[in-house]
DNA sequence: TTTT
DNA sequence: TTTT
């Protein structure tokens, strides 16, 4: 117990939201998110960059579907979890997504016509201890 | 470029660290740890753990080595990186893990012999273009 | 727009919550938080004390009032506010606080007979705007 | 012991940092940086400013000096402390400040000429028991 | 004013 | 595989 797993990214998305509805009508927001880091080495610029699969859940994800293009500058809290599941062969994998639990798009003026900070208490789909949206948080 | 890849931690640790040694003698240390939260779904109270692959190089994997045992509550800052591997059979696979950037234990009086806080630069051992340790920070 | 406020402070409590209730039933919880740093300079271990100024607003103040006792080790996150105030001669003066968000106790045993995470969004009395209390994360 | 205090803020600076030389030449950078948070309150937008003291110590402090002005939008990761000064009548008052420990320009593309992230250990300038560069980190 |  |  008394575990704290929090995770915090600023970085641009790879690709725009994907969105699925699962029964019950619960919607799931997933996409890859970059974040770069540079530094010197050997007097050479590198520039490394880490892919991370962000995965919103319900009222939060329905804000990233309306909000969140492909190439968006994003900062996102979260936290990490981990799920195995079988790919088309059959073989087990493990796979590490960053469970948004809020977001703030940061960047050009332009980007923001809507300026609200979004946060969700969001959990497993399979779950409803949490299923309510802060709604005051929410842009409309 | 302008990213942020940035993990908080407070967990146990699951084993005691593993430390390997690369060529040039660069040392690595790997530990899992477990994150806990609890929360009431239909009024009972449910407990779910996460696992972390835990990496630490260099002088902050000898700090760890020689402070970090299993069991330990510690606080950890470090970063996301994914990267791909081959299994025994040649099959390609990923793995997530927090690279370590600085530690603190937390908890109980006894695990307190020591009580600096631990922080190293580190990267790939592959990599020299930030070796050095921050020696300040270390305990002796 | 577009700003992140973030505090992440693991640290022991100086005293008991003190607990105030405004006009309408709201509670207010506040308390010192000590958060030490140790460091070796010139051979000599030095250890370094930072001051905070806690604030908890309505249902984290009362979950604060019940679970958190002088002496105890807590994560807590929030975000800074300063605010000016007139002391007792009418001076104008400002302090800077920090407004939980939520927080976590951590070590002894003995402090666990609870062990939830305890999150509340909370803003000042006077506004009510997000007035609910996040009501699944408390532990009864 | 065994406290961490962490501040992370994104914002923009409310003014060009002001930088002052210390016995021995030690650099020290400041300014104020504005946090801003949106909300809804009775269906209409609330925008609250926070305003933060941000300082940047040594080599930080000339990398801020160098690459940050009034309205750049940066990341910043540090620390708070609370120090006491005499006003010009000889009032003792309190100050709260972040004491920056690296930062990243964010924002447009045509910020960032240079684009590596800033990262210093500092501290009191009293104090030398840290005052080295992390000089893989800075951009020359 | 905490804790080790 | 931790901890409460």
């Amino acid at each position: 117990m008394s575990g704290i797993n929090k995770v915090i990214l600023v970085g641009h998305l790879g690709k725009d939201p994907e969105v699925r509805y699962l029964e019950g009508g619960v919607s799931v927001a997933s996409f890859p998110l970059a974040t770069s880091e540079s530094f010197n080495k050997d007097g050479r610029k590198i520039e490394q960059t880490e892919w991370h699969n962000i995965v919103m859940w319900r009222g939060l994800a329905d804000v990233a579907a309306k909000y969140l293009q492909k190439g968006k500058l994003v900062y996102i809290e979260g936290k990490l979890r981990t799920r195995s599941f079988e790919d088309k062969a059959g073989v087990k994998k493990y796979t590490t997504e960053v469970i948004a639990e809020n977001f703030t798009i940061l960047g050009r003026k332009s980007d923001f016509e809507n300026e609200t900070r979004h946060s969700l208490k969001s959990e497993d789909a399979d779950s409803d201890y949490d299923s309510r949206t802060d709604a005051d948080d929410l842009p409309f």
